[in-house]
RNA sequence: GACUCGGUAGCUCAGCUGGUAGAGCAUAACACUUUUAAUGUUAGGGUCCUGGGUUCGAGCCCCAGCCGGGUCACCA
């Protein structure tokens, strides 16, 4: 996008080189570069290059010091300094590494064995913060109060840390004092999230662990993972909408894929029996609570198989990852609790409907559909083909209900392009939507493998996009080209990662299982060198350099500003250090500033 | 896109239907060698999101905007 305005791109650029600009700095932030300062002076690396060995985690020490205590003489474990307790010539701080917290013990002259103290007295008292990166070595040990510790032989400065971190406190009953909850701060700064939060981390590690879970899974089948254009020219596979971009060397639009399922149906023609891709994909949709532009989708397509097939293969792979997340087949979704373990129910859609509803709708025409919908209070309009009405039915009527893991199966023809037709009922197709907690998990079909079927059904679309439908399918002459060559009858399933993520988390929001959501960018204080006064400012700076120097009411009432108007050009003006304000025996004077 | 709630110190938040900006933690200084939300004493720290308006006077009231949350709509 930005390669089609070169004059927005360079502004943004601009934004983006903030540090360049003189940046206001707080008391904090100003007493810890003097703290560098005197590390340097002192002549300590708050930046050292070296590396640190560590031979232990907080987490192992934690578990298995009270079995072995003897393997535990001799440690050396670094991390982020959390919180400091100085007691005159002995301190204790908590030490945050990847796996938790432990807290050290620090004695004046254990780590400054000769005369000199100033590695506890200064370096460590004064000079180190919260936040700064250290290395400790020693022992373990436990403290009269019975808290697993490390005391102190070693102490080494690895990073320093510039900026405070917020401080979240966790009192003897466990509750939490002064979380950083703040939405926007959390997404914006994931990286303090991550620091300060506890709980963040494993939300990602499980992340990470339901993807090699499924891999695992995949790989046992011999199948095999692949990857797929991200650029395409025609963005295929989904009815969604686009984002473009712009190749420059070919001078030619390409589409970031909103899927990937036709390109992986290619590999299938091509002799593959079972390909997988775990995608990201891009919509240029609204974005809410589930919805992120960019998301991460799990699509495998499998040779000589059927949906039926995939109902036991989804369910089964479902299973394994809850287990091997969790360690249960339970989740615990909000208010709900919902069991992975197979086999899950497998409902028809036009049975859920008359479950629901009461209506039958098999062999009902379009009309006589969209009749029902209207009784049932659904909005309608002419525009939608009877596909489309039964999906309005179902979701507004029926999806809500299934709540533990269910396939509803059997969705009508017109929803459905890229579907093979359903062997007894040509009205219908071969496809299943895994429900789980009242959303859409997961969609599979028996994959349509016709190429004159396949071609007609894309027509179909095109004729719905020349209706207004900006979703429609674009014809994918290419894909129609390799059907033509021959697929092997093919069973295709796509999986939302996040949305699994969330729910074997117990997230409410996409925005906690992604690292970094989308967000609209941050503005940053741009204190640009060039000063440029506003109106205030420089109605009062014009006839201050005339004076030089005045009583500050004389100044107001040849201003002629309002009370407010006056108060923020003052402000704006000691602000650029341009005026002074003094005050005297005599009164109140304003004064330039050379 | 609509509605709604919020934006005040580094962090978490108070702020009386308008009158000199507050607390806790954090920070600085002093004391303290097994503490643990360490403690005690003292001190400093503010573009009250931005811009207008009303007013003698606005953190507070009015208008416009920016950013975020929630709900709904759109959308798989």
């Amino acid at each position: 996008m930005l390669v089609y305005y070169p004059s927005l791109y360079s502004i943004y650029l601009c934004l983006l080189n903030f540090s360049a600009m003189s940046v206001q700095l707080s008391e904090q932030e100003i007493i810890r570069r003097e703290a560098l300062q005197k590390l340097r002076d002192l002549g300590i690396d708050p930046y050292p290059a070296a590396l640190f060995n560590v031979n232990v985690t907080s987490q192992e020490i934690l578990n298995n010091y009270e079995k072995r205590k003897l393997d535990y003489k001799n440690i050396s474990i670094a991390g982020r300094v959390m919180s400091k307790r100085v007691m005159g010539k002995a301190s204790f701080m908590e030490l945050q590494d990847s796996h938790g917290r432990i807290q050290v013990y620090i004695a004046r002259d254990e780590i400054c064995q000769g005369e000199d103290k100033t590695l506890y007295n200064e370096v460590f008292k004064k000079l180190t913060d919260i936040g700064d990166f250290v290395g400790v070595k020693g022992y373990v040990f436990t403290t009269q109060v019975g808290e697993i510790s490390i005391h102190a032989s070693e102490f080494t400065i690895l990073s320093k840390s510039l900026k405070p971190l917020p401080i979240v406190k966790t009192d003897a009953d466990g509750k939490i004092h002064d979380a950083f909850k703040d939405p926007e701060l959390r997404y914006r700064q994931r990286y303090v999230d991550l620091v300060v939060n506890e709980g963040v981390k494993e939300t990602f590690v499980k992340r990470t662990k339901i993807m090699s879970a499924m891999r695992d899974f995949f790989n046992s089948y011999g199948y095999l993972e692949v990857e797929t254009p991200i650029l395409q020219p025609i963005p295929g596979g989904a009815a969604a909408r686009p984002f473009l971009t712009h190749h420059n060397a070919l001078d030619i639009p390409l589409y970031l894929r909103i899927a990937n399922e036709l390109y992986l149906k290619r590999l299938i023609v091509g002799g593959f029996d079972g390909v997988y891709e775990f995608a990201k994909d891009f919509r240029n949709e609204g974005m809410d609570r589930t919805h992120n532009p960019e998301f991460t989708v799990m699509e495998i397509y499998v040779a000589y198989k059927d949906y039926n097939w995939m109902m036991d293969f989804t369910e089964k792979m479902l299973e394994k990852i809850s287990i091997d997340v969790n360690g249960t087949t339970e989740a615990q979704i909000g208010n709900n609790k919902v069991d992975f373990a197979a086999p899950y129910a497998r409902v028809p859609i036009l049975s859920a409907i008359e479950k629901h509803t009461g209506h039958n709708l098999h062999g009902k025409s379009e009309n006589e559909i969209r009749d029902i919908a209207q009784k049932l209070g659904i909005d309608v309009d002419d525009s939608m083909g009877k596909g489309k009405l039964i999906d309005e039915i179902f979701g507004e009527k029926c999806e809500r209900h299934y709540i533990q893991p269910t396939f509803i199966t059997d969705y009508p023809i017109e929803m459905s392009p890229l579907c093979k037709k359903h062997r007894e009922d040509d009205s219908l197709t071969e496809r299943f939507e895994l429900m789980v907690n009242g959303k859409e998990l997961a969609n599979a079909y028996s994959e349509l493998n016709d190429p004159i079927d396949q071609r007609e059904r894309f027509e179909e679309q095109m004729r719905l996009s020349e209706n207004g439908d900006d979703e429609a399918m674009f014809i994918d002459q290419d894909f129609l080209r390799a059907l033509e060559y021959g697929m092997p009858p093919t069973s295709g399933m796509g999986i939302g990662i996040d949305r699994l993520t969330m729910f074997l988390t117990n997230s409410s929001s996409i925005q906690d299982v992604l690292f970094f959501p989308q967000m609209r960018p941050e503005k940053f204080a741009s204190h640009q060198k060039k000063l440029e006064l506003t109106e205030n400012e420089k109605a009062i700076f014009d006839i201050l350099k005339e004076r030089g120097r005045m009583e500050i009411g004389e100044l107001k009432e040849l201003t002629g500003l309002s009370g407010k108007a006056w108060d923020k050009g003052m402000k704006g003006l000691s602000a650029h250090g341009l005026a002074k304000v003094e005050k005297t025996e005599e009164g109140v004077f304003v004064e330039i500033v050379k």
